[in-house]
DNA sequence: GTCTATACGAAGATAGAC
DNA sequence: GTCTATCTTCGTATAGAC
């Protein structure tokens, strides 16, 4: 298993990573991703035998991991003060594109569609929100939160979190993540010193 | 200003919404939408001479209206029953599709792109969006919530749905949307009688 | 192994027949 | 006014030259 070329392969991860977080899964095309990394179309196909259903796996999976090993830092000073760069990452995100990024797991999660069958990329979307959740919940309940709160809060910190992001991009406004926050961070803190 | 037929217009209208709430913008095609109302491809461009974005933005208004007058209704016995009534609503909208459709406003929210411009579908998800949350905040202040809190509230009862109805159908469970709602009527019912 | 050239279908939009 | 046929562009994917 020769691993070819890894710096092209990335590329284009990290590029169809970016482009389905501002276009959405159907707007971002083979082309234009292998354009951007200045890799040949052909090659893409040969880095990605899968086509355009592995790539966008992969890329979900890229976009989830990095905020996760975030998260997995930022936590170890408390559930709290993940939660705030939890938030804040989002919030970055939005403001440092003129509010044209967002979130790539929520983007494929919403548009993938085939009566019968259950595309590998859906599965990656539940699994890496699956895994932010995990992350969340076991911090809280470290600290001291009911296991069953602590649970229940952090599906809600990723759901209010992934909603207000849309919501910011469709008013061209912080306004959503930032009222959406304050009460996330006032939950966490109660649910925590309980 | 000739009202053609009203009939073939609304019914474009109401597949558009439709298919956007299932597939995403980018993978709903006039032409579908056309096939699926039995109408020639030609006569949407004659209903709606701006094309694809005229006929996104009114499934936009159209699917937002059509939850608002449902909020009015409700909302008409409490904020909590309101609240409950638009909760039950989308849990209805995902397991009575097997998971396969969400909300178009925030379909259409995370989809459009053009640096410069700012297209008329995603004004109008924006103005969705906060009627909703008028709606929402207005009831709770009717019924004794601090003003403030009711805004923030408001705000984080549409982030947090939409984010959990995408969840939902990434993980094919209704589970986060349950969780979510049980503590965001939690919160109503304590800011409501604060 | 890497990339150019192309096949094939479907998209948005319109011209022009009825 | 209503719809058929078509223009043009772009999508995924691949065949085959280097």
């Amino acid at each position: 298993m020769t691993e070819q070329n890894p710096l092209s392969r990335q590329q284009l991860v990290a590029g169809a990573a970016d482009m389905i977080r501002r276009r959405g899964l159907n707007a971002t095309s083979i082309r234009e991703v292998a354009k951007h990394a200045q890799t040949p179309l052909g090659s893409t196909y040969h880095y990605f035998p899968g086509g355009k259903q592995q790539l966008a796996t992969e890329a979900v999976r890229f976009a989830g991991d990095a905020v996760a090993r975030m998260l997995d830092k930022e936590l170890r000073a408390g559930p709290v003060e993940g939660l705030r760069a939890f938030l804040a990452l989002w919030r970055e995100i939005i403001t440092s594109t003129d509010f044209q990024a967002g979130c790539p797991v929520l983007a494929v999660s919403i548009e993938e569609h085939a009566a019968d069958e259950r595309p590998a990329v859906l599965a990656a979307a539940a699994e890496v929100f699956n895994g932010w959740e995990a992350q969340l919940a076991d911090s809280m309940r470290q600290h001291g939160a009911d296991p069953q709160a602590a649970g229940q809060l952090a599906t809600l910190v990723v759901a209010a979190a992934e909603g207000a992001v849309a919501m910011c991009r469709a008013q061209r406004s912080t306004r959503p993540l930032d009222q959406v926050s304050a009460q996330l961070e006032e939950l966490t803190r109660t649910t925590v010193c309980n």
